[in-house]
DNA sequence: TTGAAAGCGCTAACAT
DNA sequence: ATGTTAGCGCTTTCAA
């Protein structure tokens, strides 16, 4: 691999490896006839630039990191598809980090960083991360970083959002509509701020309405794709079971509906369910799923586009701004009002 | 960022790079005392090394490239999760390719990894790739590449598959066995070794049922995310209409579903649909999915696994073998035996 | 317009 | 046990 060396190309033709340097980067210092007889060799011996030694000099890598705790969450896919369309366009290369939720990864993965591996990251937090000195600590050295979704508000930084606590109100609000008057915020965190926004959204909704004693949150560990049944059954058998469920995370939502049917409750009769979701088959789920679904693709997209720009002019800068994207409420089958016979 | 380097710390202890290079590594040409010295002031500085100088030297990058068609379908994603897992674990970064279903995309992308930039390439090859050219190519040119699940016969290493012939006949038969007589293969690809695989069980099935004469195998562009519903209502409103559907992958089935609702075909009575898909929601669908699920998470783990060791022992080579984990089929409601009243 | 030389940070062979 | 030197491949002064 990497046989072609500039120094080939010079040798071959009788010039010096600046000279082919300067030919391949069309600089003008290189005559039109000697800048054909390079591009020609260079093609001719498939000549590919080695990336490491030209980042060496450079210090720079063309290359983010993406550090995101799941992948097989349907919205981080999407807004890797997001940030992948930007880094193609723009040459970039991405490298994946996944954390699965816990601090103690997301800290060494960071911490690697240092070491100018990359030109920048595009981060969304673990739902366990409350320590934000890593983070603060290579940010402060000069890193760029920006945030999409679980953002960390300590870092002044670009941050692409969605509208949490409106959107959350919202639905809340629909849930209320329908019929419930008990509702469960679900989620795999009491720290991320997403999961506060959320849940002030709806509790402003169950306020509104009066119904606010009998709001819950529920917090479930989502470790190693394990899901918490016992306390989900708890929840469903007890005194205060709800009548609508807010799932933060789509990934608890299979895990829901299954409890619901164990325990022979009907969805939407005694309980509904609704979910921050970006699954495809929302639609065909039975019964189908209420979503609040976010603009992955649009925020990856976004968030990857600043962090670039960031990263190539050096007049512009990461300012602390926060850029709000709207979510859509999906209404269906999973809040439906009820009417008893 | 990268700040503190070999000089640096040489220069702070009176020592030469070489040492400090040396005691780093733990060599036993330095002594305990100088190593420890080295080790304090390294941690004491926050020293990280500069990994593209050191790939430079070496040769080596520790990273490898996943070149894969589409993050979003679950196979893919949880495949990702079996990579990472062997990746963190071997201290192997992981770049991350799309080829979006693009042949021309994914030469455009194998070419760049002549640079040097990665030690080897975990891939599974778009539907598009028929010409294996820059494939072989880079392999020709001691690039190791492991594939998983869409491999590439004509390449001489390590395949990961599954036994896509058996499964795809056992759950053929099944649907036979559950009364249909008209089974359509709907697959996003002619030429990929999974489909031809995959549909000819479906047909020895079908053969040994005497019902080959209709079957059928349908095939959808599935190029940026679009649908064609078209295709899939003339069929679903032919003289031919199938009583059962194969669907190679996951992507297709909400859509499959959409149209049998939107023409009145009621799933299982008046058609059984099959699909190969990781979904975690399959068995909340509407109906429940019944589904031939691969294991992607050990598809993964094995293919990164033997990449990595031919990267990391010279005397382990890469082998012509294919290696073949089980699916499994889950039989759920989608595909239930339906007797008419 | 081209070349010589130095150096990015690290490492390996070869001194001492 | 430690240091010297050279070089991985590329780029960038600076000199010619």
């Amino acid at each position: 691999m990497a046989n072609v060396t500039i120094k080939i190309l010079a040798k071959e033709l009788g010039l010096s490896t600046a000279a082919i340097s300067k030919a391949l980067h069309d600089s003008h210092e290189i005559s039109v006839a000697t800048k054909q007889r390079v591009l020609a060799l260079a093609k001719e011996l498939n000549y590919i630039p080695n990336p490491y030694a030209s980042s060496l000099r450079h210090r720079k890598s063309n290359t983010l990191a993406v550090v995101l705790p799941d992948v097989t969450d349907s919205f981080f896919s999407e807004a890797i598809n997001g940030i992948e369309s930007v880094a193609i366009e723009k040459d970039f290369h991405v490298l994946l980090y996944l954390t699965h939720e816990r601090a103690q990864r997301e800290e060494a993965i960071l911490k690697e960083f240092q070491s100018g591996r990359v030109d920048g990251i595009l981060m969304s937090i673990s739902s366990e991360t409350t320590n934000f000195d890593s983070i603060s600590g290579i940010f402060s050295k000069n890193m760029p970083i920006v945030f999409f979704d679980r953002i960390c508000e300590q870092i002044n930084t670009a941050k692409i959002i969605t509208d949490d606590f409106e959107s959350s109100y919202i639905a809340t609000s629909h849930l209320i509509e329908q019929g419930c008057e008990k509702i469960t915020f679900l989620s795999n965190s009491d720290s991320l701020l997403i999961t506060k926004n959320r849940k002030e959204g709806a509790l402003k909704a169950c306020c509104e309405n009066g119904i606010e004693k009998t709001f819950l949150h529920l917090m479930l560990d989502c470790y190693a794709n394990k899901f918490d049944y016992e306390k989900m059954e708890e929840l469903l058998t007890s005194e205060q079971r709800p009548d609508g469920i807010i799932c933060c995370i789509e990934k608890f939502t299979p895990n829901v509906y299954t409890v619901c049917r164990e325990l022979g409750l009907s969805i939407p009769k005694d309980i509904k369910i609704l979910s921050f979701s970006n699954l495809n088959a929302a639609g065909i789920l039975n019964p189908s799923l209420t979503t609040i679904t976010q603009p992955a693709f649009e925020m990856g997209k976004v968030a990857a586009t600043i962090l670039i720009k960031s990263i190539q002019k050096k007049s512009f800068h990461l300012i602390d701004e926060t850029i709000i994207l709207p979510s859509t409420l999906h209404t269906r089958e999973s809040t439906r009002l009820w009417i008893n016979d």
